[in-house]
DNA sequence: CCCACCACTGATAGTTTCATCAATAATGAT
DNA sequence: ATCATTATTGATGAAACTATCAGTGGTGGG
């Protein structure tokens, strides 16, 4: 307590700090894998200890209860990809495109970070409206192209509900058919809700189809 | 096994049939409201019989696993829903508007049915893809709109997910945010799907808001 | 009326999961 | 080097859940 002089000022209060964000960070990460692997709740703390390589006790630090580390491990999950789309769509004018470049990037995650893609799919919908992670993001983009007149939907918490809605279910039909799609069909879901929106069929075609920044790859 | 003269062929082979089906149903509707409140598997296979007022022991002659029962309520739920959605329908001419009736007419559920709303946001979004309940039937609604040159989406897949994601993800909002949304915006989600499948403002405006067959309330 | 059959029932044993806690190890200041 | 502080750890007892099974009761044919 006595020390005020360092400590928090230069950047992540020294080590002590660090373990412990560490250790949670181990967690959170190790739910993420079981996450996308089965549904939510079908797992032991114990199992989700042990993945994190982490002792049993040490759960009770971090978190209250198993569904609070759900919560937590789902909120990284989407903040991580709205960040992710933000810095992705950082360099394009038009908010209508950044609108579609995100739902075309987030569509190839199938095929790009099929992980996140299952997460989405198993826990996405109660988070369309959570005010942080990918709902937010959307929601600004929509606002912005319809100040910038090039979205007319009604109710934009509607036109939110509608595109995100869809893209769970594309992806969930990506995941579940693979051969019934491929990642120009997300470029065509895109196209689909631009016309949703309000654009004219050949405005919408263009605009997504526009080429896409960043080709960041990982199997996560 | 001697007795097959009356026993099937008359109706519902006789009593000893009929009370097996109806500990079953009884599980099957206990099993339906748990799913409306909580999300999947929160809940003991004692709370499920007790609810049912079934013995416990009644459980592993009807089903497998809790899984198993909790597929039966899903399933039982989604043909219901279907069937129902198939009567109201039955009488429109147009398939556009078949389609539109049916997105908002289940877009409506959360005032008239809100346990199946619930159910739906909870575990629908696997099921876009089911063989049985209400894709089949939708995607049915897709093609012979197709058909009559009313709809040009790309995919009628892509096209499914779409407007089943939109579904879902409206009755999410409106379960989770009553204030932002009322039954006219079911209205809304239905037209802004028409535009997605191709149809021009005018049109996917008017067919949007024809009177719509049957006002069955019930709180379920 | 009696008997064979089938679904129903709840107690039980065996397993799994949870939350706690006292002991241990790491950290950082003196 | 020493010590107070704080995170980590795995063992432990309690609680919950599951699957089974022997017994009960309703059903329908003889």
């Amino acid at each position: 307590m006595l020390c005020r002089v360092m400590g928090e000022a230069s950047k992540a209060a020294s080590r002590l700090e660090r373990r412990k964000t560490r250790t949670r960070q181990a967690l959170i990460d190790a739910t993420r894998a079981f996450l996308a692997r089965r549904g939510i709740a079908e797992v032991s703390i114990q199992e989700l200890t042990d993945a994190a390589d982490v002792g049993f006790g040490s759960f009770y630090n971090h978190f209250r209860s198993k569904d609070d580390l759900f919560q937590a491990a789902i909120t990284d999950v989407l903040e991580e990809l709205g960040q992710l789309l933000d810095e992705l769509t950082a360099g394009i004018e038009d908010p209508a495109e950044v609108f579609a470049a995100s739902v075309r990037l987030t569509g190839r995650m199938v095929d790009t970070h099929p992980q996140i893609a299952r997460i989405l799919t198993h826990t996405g919908l109660p988070y369309l409206d959570s005010d942080k992670g990918l709902a937010p993001r959307a929601l600004r983009d929509i606002r912005h192209a319809m100040a910038a007149g090039r979205f007319r939907p009604g109710n934009p918490y509607v036109a939110l509900a509608g595109a995100g809605g869809s893209l769970l279910g594309f992806l969930q039909l990506w995941l579940e058919h693979p051969d019934l799609v491929d990642e120009h069909s997300a470029d065509e879901l895109a196209e689909n809700l631009l016309r949703m929106y309000g654009m004219s069929h050949e405005e919408a075609h263009a605009v997504a189809r526009r080429p896409l920044p960043g080709g960041t790859r990982s199997a996560e």
